[in-house]
DNA sequence: AACTTGACCTAGT
DNA sequence: CACTAGGCCAAGT
């Protein structure tokens, strides 16, 4: 059976946040494309609402930001797998090397 | 069916 | 790189 837009679009999302390798990072447009589609906010609603058991640090803007709401807790996992970083002044408190660790299938 | 919400993106300035 | 305005997508705890 074919695959519907919204078909198991939620799982979908999950299994490519899952093939993440640690240290390495995504955006919520990466994920999209992978998809076939451009919803981006729809990849965070489903990470927002099913997330919360898969690697969401993983995720991160495009702008190298982590999730929003979540710099500090995802900060941590960056800094156990060793994730790039780099300082910066907003609320975030660093930013993410999405140059040097932006996963691609 | 229409409207709202949201862990967003891109292009222009 | 920062900010703004407009756009796109799926779900409805």
């Amino acid at each position: 059976m074919p695959q519907g837009p919204a078909d198991g679009f939620v799982e979908a999302v999950l299994v490519v946040v899952a093939d993440i390798p640690p240290g390495r990072v995504a955006t919520y447009g990466d994920i999209a494309a992978l998809l076939g589609s451009r919803g981006a906010r729809a990849v965070g609603q489903v990470m927002a609402r099913y997330g919360a058991d898969s690697p969401w640090w993983r995720v991160v803007r495009a702008g190298g930001r982590p999730p929003a709401g979540h710099a500090e807790r995802a900060r941590q996992h960056y800094d156990a797998e060793g994730t790039p970083l780099r300082a910066s002044a907003d609320e975030d408190g660093y930013r993410i090397e999405l140059a040097a660790c932006r996963w691609r299938a």
